[in-house]
DNA sequence: TTTGACTCCGTAGTTGACTACGGTAGTAAG
DNA sequence: CTTACTACCGTAGTCAACTACGGAGTCAAA
């Protein structure tokens, strides 16, 4: 479990993380990532763990949560109020069900509407496009 | 078949519509939905149509699509260019899926959290949560 | 006919998530 | 030591999708 020190500037750590140095400095103005220290006139230095929190935002990211929630996510991790990660993890827990149960419902009707299109041959209507005129009975969700 | 004329303000169409008059407004400058002719010195009237449109962008909305892939979506409405509605929807399809087999890694892992961390309340760490570092192997992500 | 709600229209503000700019200071190759 | 990159930092701009504002016109009930 030994690794490198592995310390690399924030350019080094942007490539890595395949993220923008301005997007890097942004998580940090908005405190998702921290700032090493600076040494006296010189440069700050970011280790793996930098790299592996940038790669945990990008997920959660790409799971459809906002950066405020991401935030919340984090604060799980320096376990100091175990309740109230508890909590968070909970109520996360409940709102990633909620998102996969949607998904699933788009999924369903994505499914169809794609099927019925390949089924088709030589209609004039496309049944895609005439099914989501029709409503294709969504959830509970007015938008997003 | 025979259907009332069935014309309405906008303020009604937003309120049948569930949206905002001033988001019906905005979509009728992208383009998304006509302006009826305005009679001189009068007030415009919206029907049926409008109001399926308006629900037509929601739906497509719910399931993922951007205005600007709206747009596009309307413009294949004449049912010549189902292929394209077609790849559109398997894209998205594929895309939505993505999103359920990632959510589902973190909901285990959330789960697994969750239930840890009331197993043992009072220690000092939640030793659960690196897990979330090390447990999403997630897909191929960049964001959004 | 008055009054109050609604329409029209252009423009401007908001939110979330970046992305770019510009000046100064550190760094690394030759 | 010079030169060419970065890094640092604050501020400002962008993009999508709204949302609000203000003033003038229109409609409908009392």
């Amino acid at each position: 479990m030994a690794n490198k020190p592995c310390s690399m500037t924030i350019g080094a750590l942007a490539k890595a993380a395949n993220i923008g140095v301005e997007t890097i400095r942004y998580y940090q103005r908005r405190g998702l990532v921290a700032e090493p220290e600076k040494p006296y006139g010189s440069i700050r230095r970011y280790d793996e763990h930098a790299l592996a929190r940038l790669q945990f935002i990008r997920t959660a990211q790409w799971l459809g949560f906002s950066l405020d929630e991401i935030g919340g996510l984090l604060k799980l991790q320096d376990g100091t109020h175990c309740d109230e990660a508890r909590a968070l993890g909970e109520q996360k827990l409940t709102n990633v069900r909620q998102k996969i149960t949607s998904l699933r419902r788009i999924e369903l009707a994505l499914d169809g509407l794609v099927k019925e299109c390949s089924a088709q041959k030589d209609d004039v209507k496309c049944p895609l496009i005439t099914s989501i005129y029709d409503g294709l009975e969504k959830g509970t969700s007015g938008r997003k």
